[in-house]
DNA sequence: TGTATATTGAAAATCACTTTCAATAACGGT
DNA sequence: ACCGTTATTGAAAGTGATTTTCAATATACA
């Protein structure tokens, strides 16, 4: 892993994180890791995380409900999300016209995109019926 | 204004939120007050913001940078923004075939969109020369 | 194995907001 | 204009998420 010290914290975490699809926020994925190493503190989580999102791992991502949440980062790969938001769920989608149609906006306006965020909400199907 | 009392504080807030196109944070808002209108408090201003989103007036915006920003809502009027992380430019910009497409999307994952938010973080022009 | 350096956990600190509460200001009726 | 009811205000305290501090401990490499 990139120029980090392998610990036996780390190493929980990384495998914590790794094991489930979930959209983690540091609280969750704290209280998972407590359940199996009483020992881990709040801290180590909090600094391995935002660690995992430097060093390529993870990403960081918002959904305004005031805690970040960090999801895997495959290589290379790219999604967006739809978050229900009624019952918090998460569905992860991919668009390359969308894509497309965004790097040309921002040539228009001069702009060299180097990131997006795209978050569609609403209701998902089974909260609607 | 929607059933909120008109004050001092309230006039002196809202006209100095719209007599600028930018996109301000509590913090930046409430400096620029102070310089006028030494009495108006913190709280007031977090207040009265909040106030404006809910009534239609402004919509809340967040960047990323931990905090919110303002920006003005005119009727029925919606777009999204390009970010520049070098010098924190911010352009706004509509695009039809975007938001059709992101119906579209939703559509095929059994969701009914309620809102959604498009930021595209780059460099602009004058930060890349 | 020794040692320089990085990491850890607990607690305190920070940051962006939100709430509390007593004082003050608006609004509506008279 | 005056009064009473109710909303709004400012200062300070409180929140909740995240970060930092610091002494103790663990890791990597000579």
């Amino acid at each position: 892993m990139k120029g980090l010290k392998s610990t036996r914290q780390r190493d929980i975490i990384l495998d914590c994180f790794l094991s489930s699809d979930r959209h983690f926020s540091i609280e969750e994925l704290y209280l998972l890791l407590r359940a199996k190493h009483p020992g881990i503190g709040y801290a180590t989580v909090y600094r391995t995380m935002k660690l995992f999102a430097e060093s390529g791992i993870a990403r960081e991502i918002q959904f305004g409900d005031g805690q970040s949440r960090y999801e895997h980062l495959l290589e290379g790969e790219h999604h967006d999300h739809l978050v229900c938001t009624r019952c918090g769920a998460i569905v992860e989608f991919e668009n390359e016209t969308i894509e497309q149609l965004q790097t040309e906006v921002a040539r228009l306006h001069g702009f060299t995109i180097v990131s997006h965020k795209l978050e569609l909400y609403g209701i998902c199907s089974s909260c609607r019926s």
